[in-house]
RNA sequence: UCCGCAGUAGCUCAAUGGCAGAGCAUUCGGCUGUUAACCGAAGGGUUGUAGGUUCGAGUCCUACCUGCGGAGCCA
């Protein structure tokens, strides 16, 4: 007998099977029975006559409650009636738990609910496609990079200082001796493993204790940030746009079937190819001033400020792709950010907008090289000379152009799958209000 | 942190200041092709908490709690 995954059957049109799942969902009609059984790689619509089953088989699947534990022997055949295209005639069958009063039932639940659980709404068809589309964008983007010569190159999570001393930090009692913070970049640690490597990146969690309560924030997220020596602001925006071409490409060739229960507009991921616009800050302040002056933008934007979320969503808004902002103003930026050498009032920064108003899913730029400048902006930020000694060592021994950015992983999962919210785009996020479960 | 909205059955929601309701879920019964199956019946309530106004409060007022949406900050 072989146990075979429902995502499978269709090669197994004929053959007796084992499928080994859970109840999704049942519709009985007195001697017919029609359970739906899910084992993760999808689901499937069994086939019950009441003479064709031992009369104890009958018995234990008639009541069955929805999540109940199910393992089903039954021949595969297709069936244009069963959803999927493919049903299972039940023979045996053989229940190895039964589940009573499963919360989540197959009708409308608010979001409260829902989180609170969260640890069997990832069981639904949903979360269960959204989630197969992060895995797979995890996984596009680890082989766009390592197919493209960086080397992964994880950086820590615990860490003794603010990596760029303007966020707030989540706070760990070290030993009793002494305070460490969780990370919010590898940045830092990646500009020393660039040095080390040529072209590197590091991919792991990264927290953020803002009280930020949006749909697009979380504060504990995932973060891939390449890294590479000898390069300049012009290499970032080239990779920024390969590398998300590439995983919208394995997203859409990957995943139909889960964009298609996610009812995203493909033509919206098809469109994500190079090059995307580039965006000088004033040409972004000049959209900005003209919606205005339209009426469309309710308040005149300053010159020299960091845009705010309408601000982004009204300039992404005119493009169809992302939209690369480069050339911010050195003040809204982080201090290690190389000066444009034509103006030193800007930096060479680049935010990437996604479309939809998806927002910032990329930020980087080149980084400074000079020793003077950054022991200059380690005093006008207040920060810790002693705590960035080791990363002044960068800058004497072998300091080159170097240039990077970061892309947080949940924003790009919920771009692509087209969610209101981020909350979905992780098995557990962690909120402002929300720990658990 | 600021602004706005909400909290009624397990879930989603209704109820003009005047008897606490429906659908789904659950339990029982019916049905041999169902597609969020359908038909019939039953059980299920300290209306978020604490005060107040009123003959009378789910409904009006105040505070608090919880959640949602947005802003700021950011990926």
């Amino acid at each position: 007998m072989q146990q075979v995954y429902i995502n499978q059957l269709s090669r197994h049109a004929g053959e007796e099977v084992t499928v080994r799942g859970w109840l999704y969902n049942t519709r009985s009609s007195g001697k017919l029975m029609f359970p739906q059984l899910r084992d993760g790689t999808g689901v499937v619509q069994c086939v019950v006559f009441k003479k064709a089953v031992a009369p104890e088989v009958w018995d234990a699947l008639n009541h069955l409650g929805q999540e109940s534990a199910v393992t089903v022997r039954g021949t595969v055949r297709a069936d244009e009636r069963a959803p999927g295209g493919f049903e299972i005639d039940v023979a045996d069958a053989e229940v190895l738990q039964r589940a009573e009063n499963y919360p989540i039932t197959p009708k409308e639940h608010g979001t409260e609910f829902l989180m609170d659980h969260r640890h069997l709404w990832l069981r639904s068809r949903r979360q269960h496609a959204i989630l197969l589309v992060r895995h797979t964008i995890v996984d596009a983007v680890r082989d766009f990079l390592n197919r493209d010569g960086f080397v992964l190159c994880d950086t820590p999570i615990l860490t003794p200082a603010a990596c760029e001393g303007t966020t707030t930090l989540f706070e760990v009692d070290y030993f009793g001796e002494e305070k460490a913070y969780l990370s919010q970049s590898g940045q830092l640690y990646n500009e020393a493993t660039a040095a080390a490597f040529g072209r590197v990146y590091c991919f792991g969690p990264t927290f953020r204790a803002e009280r930020s309560k949006t749909r697009r924030h979380l504060t504990e997220f995932w973060m891939v940030e390449p890294e590479m020596a000898y390069a300049t602001l012009d290499d970032v925006m080239n990779l920024s746009e390969r590398f998300l071409s590439s995983i919208a490409a394995r997203v859409l060739e990957e995943r139909p079937e889960e964009l298609k229960v996610l009812e995203r507009d493909t033509s919206k991921l098809e469109a994500i190819t190079p090059p995307f616009p580039r965006l000088h800050y004033d040409e972004a302040v000049r959209i900005l001033h003209e919606g205005h002056e339209r009426g469309e933008m309710e308040q005149r934007f300053e010159w020299g400020g960091d845009f705010g979320s309408p601000d982004e969503t009204y300039i992404s808004g005119r493009f169809d792709k992302p939209v690369m902002v480069h050339h911010y103003p050195a003040a809204v930026k982080a201090f290690y950010m190389q000066r444009d050498p034509e103006r030193d009032e800007l930096a060479l920064g680049v935010d990437v907008l996604a479309p939809e108003g998806y927002g910032e899913v990329i930020g980087g730029g080149e980084r400074a090289t000079s020793l003077e400048f950054l022991e200059e902006q380690l005093r006008l930020h207040e920060l810790p000379r002693e705590a960035f000694e080791w990363y002044l060592d960068l800058r004497r021994y072998g300091s080159v152009p170097h240039a990077g950015f970061g892309m947080g992983i949940e924003r790009c999962v919920a771009w692509m799958c087209g969610l209101e919210h981020i909350r979905e785009t992780i098995p557990f996020p962690r909120m402002l209000y929300r720990l658990r479960p």
